[in-house]
DNA sequence: TTAAATCATACTAAAACAGTAGGAATTAAA
DNA sequence: TTTAATTCCTACTGTTTTAGTATGATTTAA
């Protein structure tokens, strides 16, 4: 069990761009530089990024992106979900009227991974970007 | 990010031979029609959890498994361990003198990921598959 | 006009996942 | 003593997911 790349990256982007959030739109490639991820992988994570409104664009030279939101108000849980990095360890399907296994109406070990979900869920609800970058914001100012 | 069928199998499997503990070695056949879990997957399931002796085998006719420790000793993390469903979010490689993302010493997120490996582990730690059969222990007596 | 940037979409190699398949060894019961 | 039921062992495989590449269009500051 993990997290992919994915999720991962869109963390460390946005906490990339939440140190740097008073020095107007921050490019992909710096990003990219800084963080040491492929640019058209980033690429592909900011529009996710921006369909969710985390982030606003300016496009042409010297454009980039900005925070839409205060670090202050996303979750780690917003990035996650914006990516689509969804937690479920539940895999027990609702459509089917049988149950989880197609015999009981629950299987035994449903509320075991139920309760897994909101674990997880409450840990990335409960965490801040700004929680991140408390400590190198001094440093980027 | 989900959990996968191995870990969650094997979590089935373990909570179906403790609800029936008191009834001799069960077979892998039985567990896979209760379960609805193919036979063949079990099999190398069981490997495992033999292997880490969680479970004793009985070969040949009438044999099957039973649980080596009793249920109140058996952490979901032993099991989920025993089958190895690595709970790892950090992906920072410690051989690389360089540090996780080959720049700084700790990438900008590298203490989340490492909180949310603890959050996860902790919370396998803490239950017991005693927990898990409590409820349903007296029907099958 | 050019270079730097976002935007958009299609493609792909490699790995992981979720099993199957086939048979050998063991043992209780008929 | 044969048969059926079981564990044990190892190799194989189709599918899906992952982690990107690749290509090109569009926008805009200098």
């Amino acid at each position: 069990m993990k997290l992919t790349t994915k999720g991962r990256y869109a963390v460390m982007a946005m906490a990339d761009l939440a140190s740097f959030k008073d020095k107007g739109p921050i490019s992909l490639t710096d990003i990219s530089l800084r963080q040491n991820i492929s640019l058209a992988y980033l690429e592909q994570i900011f529009i996710k990024l921006k369909n969710k409104n985390l982030v606003k664009s300016t496009r042409g030279a010297k454009g980039g992106y900005i925070l839409e939101i205060s670090p202050e108000d996303i979750k780690i849980s917003n990035i996650i979900d914006a990516v689509d990095e969804k937690v479920k360890m539940l895999n027990c399907k609702k459509e089917s009227k049988k149950g989880c296994n197609n015999k009981s109406s629950k299987c035994i070990t449903h509320n075991l991974w139920d309760q897994l979900d909101q674990h997880i869920n409450n840990f990335f609800e409960k965490i801040k970007l700004q929680d991140l970058v408390k400590k190198n914001q001094t440093l980027n100012k």
